[in-house]
DNA sequence: ATGCCATGTGAAGGGCCTTTACATCATAGC
DNA sequence: GCTATGATGTAAAGGCCCTTCACATGGCAT
């Protein structure tokens, strides 16, 4: 009787009698702090065992390997991702256009206030063929975007094809987030936030799909 | 006398009798196989120092760590990247919105033709704090484009900042070669080329600036 | 109460990164 | 021409990681 049971001291890595009892929640929570820290090539199984306070072993019993995991971290970030566009989208209200801003802007958001989650769905460099759940979460959260540029595209007179319109969003989001939006290694002096570089893209963007004169 | 001095079987690795002679650069050619082949997270310095012959310790004497021998790949990408994308700018010939097109193409083919540094300039997650040369080497390549944008902004009516012209064609550049211009890894089915779809925002866009009637 | 099966352990093989002490050799200066 | 010296390469070793395998543990259904 030296240890005592079931505990909680700070971080969740006690509570053991030698089955951990929720070990595939508690190495996805692991993993997504040492992305956070470290950034996905950082990032170990092992370190992440002894997060949670197992073998090294331990984690082959939930995850096929190393990669398994970190896709399975996407994944959830993929599905996160889905939901913070979904409810900035908000049924395309007050109208679509100043939605699809705030979907561009919550893209910003997304890599800013998650960077660790956006680490393991962009720069994981993990293969979409190998882990068919991964994509499908990354086509769930596009299809959020293609909606909305569905209905943006209605409101437009020249009526742009709404795939081209949401690829042309995605990107222009991706591209800025990338290259701004992320941890100090990729800052570059800006003389204008990633936000407004993106809404001044956006407006010129509309504006030559002859969007509704201001 | 079992060896026979200098041979050249196949790829550079062999002229030997204790000193490479040109280790340095010999690293660099297989990094850069070895990024093509696997990425920049399946490279690693063992096995490059295996492709030029040497032990395991001899790259220490040229590179500080891994790191820096990605770093000088993505750097010597980055200079590649510019020549490139200077003889494609070709002093803006014939016009400088013609021009401008031919260096957002010339960003997807260079993430098509060139992946290996394409990985290492932009997949690698190097801290550009930690490799100035490199932060150096992307801002020249940077110039380019500035220049360019430059030149666009005053032919046209609305003169915009050409700071911010600039960031928008690289990062629309960026966003569309980082999503869909790379190996099958990143493809998404797309209706249409990445070139197409860059060409037909890039109209857009330019439509949005106020263009000169086309 | 018992036995099955999921879950966790320890050890081991193989690999990588990096450092250190030592070996080799090109060449500069005598 | 001959040697000292610094640049370049080697072997070995420590530390960490990934993964597998045989074995241990114990939750849960019967």
């Amino acid at each position: 009787m030296a240890w005592s049971g079931n505990k909680e001291d700070g971080e969740g890595k006690s509570r053991r009698g030698y089955h951990h009892g929720n070990l595939r929640e508690a190495l996805i929570a692991a993993a997504l702090d040492l992305i956070g820290a470290k950034g996905p090539a950082g990032f170990t199984f092992a370190e992440a065992a002894r997060s949670a306070g197992v073998s090294a072993a331990a984690p082959y019993r939930h995850f096929r390997d190393r990669d398994e995991l970190l896709a399975d971290v996407a994944r959830q970030g993929f599905e996160r991702f889905e939901q913070f566009l979904s409810n900035v989208w908000n049924e395309g209200r007050p109208d679509a256009r100043t939605a699809v801003n705030h979907l561009g802007k919550a893209y910003l958001a997304f890599a800013r206030t998650e960077p660790a989650y956006y680490s393991a769905m962009f720069e994981a460099n993990l293969s979409l063929d190998d882990h068919p759940e991964l994509r499908k979460a990354g086509d769930r959260a596009f299809d959020i975007v293609r909606k909305a540029a569905e209905e943006l595209s209605a409101t437009l007179p020249s009526r742009p094809p709404s795939l081209m319109l949401a690829l042309h969003i995605w990107s222009f989001s991706h591209g800025i987030a990338s290259l701004f939006a992320r941890g100090d290694s990729g800052r570059r002096n800006l003389p204008m936030s990633p936000e407004d570089l993106l809404e001044a893209a956006m407006l010129v963007y509309l504006e030559g799909l002859g969007g509704p004169k201001t």
